[in-house]
DNA sequence: GTTAGCACTCGCACCTATCGAGTGCTAATG
DNA sequence: CATTAGCACTCGATAGGTGCGAGTGCTAAC
C-alpha cells in the first residue's frame, strides 16, 4: 500500500524499532533512550539510541506524545511491526485449552461458538466477536412442523451448516392433520437448498401457487404460516468479554469508554466492521479501519469454514497497543480449531 | 421498618422535601437555600430555608456533600419521598407505546419480553431487566422427538407456559423409530406435569428403569439421552440498555463503570438480585439492597403473573437520583400489560 | 561512528490565591 | 415568636506558580 515502507532500516534500526513497540505493548508507558540502553540487549549509550529514535521519527514509525516524552509506536510503526517484526510464535498451551472445551461433548453449533468466543476474550484480556457464517452461503435443508395441540404447532428448520431453529405458529382453524403432511412436503420438496436469505421470496412466488392448488382455502391460512418464513435472519453475533476492555490503561476516560459500548451495543454496526473480511487473518490497525468508533483500536480478523465452504469470522478488538504476536497466533489456531471441529459436527449432520 | 421515619414533619417541611428531592432528580446538582427561595412555589426566605434544611438533616432526610454545600437527599429521605411524598402520577402515552408494540404480532414469549425491555430502558434512560417466570412452578408439558437423519434428531420440549426449546441430540445406532415412538410415549406419560427443575431427577429415578424394560440395550443409550434433560437450565435474564447508565453524570468515573459493567456480566449475580421479589412494587434504594455491586443504585422491581400465576419480575436499575414517579407508574403499568398480554397468548397454548 | 555532557522542554504533583455558592448564627423585624 | 436580613465562615473548583524528573536535541570530544 505504502510503498514507503519498504525504506530499507539497518539492522540496530530493526533492532531498537522492536524492542520499543516490544516494551510499549507491555507497559503502555512511552519508552525513553536511557532506558532503552540498559537492556540487555542493547550494546548503545543513550545518545546513540536516541539519534536512531530521531531517525525513526522522521521515517514517521515512532511518535511522541509531546516533545520532551519518550517515544510512541505510530500507526505505521505498528503496521511494519505486524508485517515483518513478528516471528512465527510457537503455539501454545492456550490452543490446548480451546480444543478440550470444543471436543468436551456439546450438542449446538451456538454452544461452542459463544463458548470459544469467551474462551478467546479471557486469554487475551481483549473482547473477541464472532460472526456465525454468512447467510448468502447457507441453505435450507430440512423443514418439519410438529403439532402442539388444536391451534399451536412448531416448525423446525435445519440448515446445511447443522444450524436447528424452531418457530412456534398458530395453526389455522381450515387445515387439519393431512392437510399439514402435504404442506410439510410441499415445503420440503421446493425449499430444499433454497438459501436462507431467498426463502421468503421463493415461499411467495412458488409455494404459495402450487399451495393453492391442494389445500383447500390456503389464503385464509396464508397469514399464519407466512409468520414461519418471514421471521428476521439476524446475523449471529457472539461477543466475549465485552467490559475487558475496561481493564486497558488507554481506556481511562469516560468519553473513550462511552463510545465503545454504544458501539458495541450496535449489533449491525459490529456485524458490518466483519463482514468483509476475506481468508486468512487479517490486521486493521487504527485508523487503516473506516469505522470512526474503533479509530484507534486494533482489529484482528481470522475467517473459520464450516462444512461446505461457508465462512465465518473470529475476531479481537483491542488498544493499538495490542499483543499482536500472542493474538495472531492464537486466532490463526483457533480458526483452524473451530473449522475442524465445525467440519466434523458438520458431517455428523449429513 | 425504621420507627423513626414516622416523624411528624410540618406541611412546610414536606413541600421543602418534595421540592429538593424533586430539583436534585431532575438537575443531580446539591440544592441550595438560596435557589430554592427564588422558586414559584416558595414564599419563604432563604434563611428560613436554612433553618428548616438544617431541621430535615438532623431526621436525616438531607445531607451535605461538605460543610458548606447545598443539600442532597439520603437514603433515608428518597424512602420517605417514594413512600409519602410521590402523588400517583397519571399514566402516561408512554404505556400506550408499549402496549402498541406488545400487540404488534409476536410469536414467541422470548420476543415481547426482550422488546418490553428494551423499550422499557429506552423510556427511562435506566437499565431494564426482565427475568423469565420463576422455573420452580414452571412445568413440562409435552416432549417431541423429531428425526432429522439416520443419526440426529430434535427433541422440542414444550412447557406449560408455552415456552418451547429444541435440543438436537445424537441418536444411538442401537435405536431404530419404533423405539424412539415408545420412548416419546414413554416420556410424555412420565413427565407431563413435572417441574422442569426436577426433570433431570425424574428422569434418572423412573424413567430409565422404565425404559430398560421396553428398550433393547438402553444403557448404551443412555450416554446420548440424557443430553436432552441435562442440559442446563440457566434463568432467562432479558436486559435492555446496558450502556445507558453511562449517561448517567454520577457515572463519571471509571471504577463505577468497571464494577457496574462486570456485575451486568454476571448473570448470577443479576438474577439474585431479582429472585426474591415479592408481588407488586418493590423499591430498594441503595445500601438497603444487600448486594455490594449496587450500593449506589436504586432498583425497581414489579412482578407479573404468567398464565396459571408463574411470577416473573420485571425491574429499572439507575442511579439512587432516579425519577422515580415515572419509574413506578410505568413499571406498574408495564406490569399489568405484560400479564394480560401473556395471559392471551397463553390461553392459546391450553 | 559513537558517546558524554549539557541546556532545554514538558508533564506532573504540589502548593497557593481567588472566587462563588452555600451555610450557620445572630440580631433585628413585624 | 416565627421570619428574615446580615455577616463571617467553609469548602470546592479553577487558575497560576514552583520544583522535580524523565526525556530530548545538539555539540564537542573520543
Amino acid at each position: 500500500m505504502l510503498t514507503g515502507v519498504n525504506i530499507m532500516l539497518t539492522e540496530r534500526q530493526l533492532l531498537l524499532l522492536q524492542m520499543i513497540i516490544d516494551d510499549f505493548i507491555d507497559t503502555a508507558h512511552p519508552v525513553g533512550s536511557r532506558a532503552l540502553s540498559k537492556k540487555e540487549d542493547i550494546p548503545y549509550s543513550a545518545a546513540t539510541i536516541r539519534n536512531e529514535m530521531a531517525d525513526l521519527e522522521e521515517l514517521g514509525f515512532l511518535e511522541k506524545t509531546h516533545s520532551s516524552s519518550g517515544r510512541v509506536p505510530s500507526e505505521k510503526g505498528y503496521r511494519y511491526y505486524v508485517d515483518h517484526l513478528i516471528a512465527p510464535i510457537s503455539i501454545r498451551n492456550d490452543i490446548k485449552i480451546i480444543n478440550d472445551i470444543i471436543k468436551d461433548g456439546f450438542f449446538e453449533f451456538e454452544q461452542i461458538v459463544q463458548m470459544s468466543a469467551e474462551v478467546l476474550s479471557e486469554l487475551t484480556n481483549y473482547t473477541s466477536i464472532i460472526l456465525g457464517p454468512e447467510l448468502n452461503d447457507t441453505k435450507l435443508k430440512q423443514i418439519q412442523i410438529v403439532p402442539l395441540n388444536d391451534h399451536t404447532a412448531v416448525a423446525i428448520l435445519v440448515t446445511d451448516t447443522g444450524h436447528v431453529e424452531h418457530r412456534s405458529f398458530t395453526i389455522p382453524t381450515v387445515i387439519n392433520a393431512s392437510d399439514i403432511e402435504k404442506m410439510v412436503n410441499i415445503l420440503n420438496e421446493r425449499l430444499q437448498g433454497v438459501p436462507i436469505v431467498r426463502i421468503e421470496e421463493v415461499f411467495q412466488k412458488e409455494i404459495t401457487a402450487l399451495m393453492k392448488l391442494y389445500l383447500r382455502d390456503f389464503d385464509t391460512s396464508y397469514e399464519y404460516l407466512k409468520a414461519i418464513f418471514l421471521h428476521e435472519h439476524p446475523v449471529k453475533l457472539y461477543i466475549g468479554g465485552k467490559s475487558n476492555i475496561l481493564l486497558q490503561p488507554e481506556f481511562n476516560n469516560v468519553d473513550k469508554i462511552r463510545s465503545f459500548y454504544t458501539m458495541m451495543d450496535n449489533e449491525n454496526e459490529i456485524a458490518n466492521l466483519l463482514k468483509n473480511t476475506k481468508h486468512g487473518i487479517e490486521v486493521t490497525i487504527g485508523t487503516e479501519n473506516e469505522v470512526d468508533a474503533i479509530k484507534d483500536l486494533s482489529l484482528i480478523t481470522a475467517s473459520y469454514q464450516l462444512g461446505k465452504g461457508q465462512m465465518g469470522t473470529i475476531a479481537l478488538l483491542g488498544p493499538t497497543r495490542m499483543e499482536y504476536k500472542k493474538v495472531i497466533s492464537l486466532l490463526s489456531s483457533l480458526s483452524n480449531e473451530m473449522s475442524d471441529a465445525l467440519y466434523k459436527w458438520y458431517k455428523s449432520y449429513e
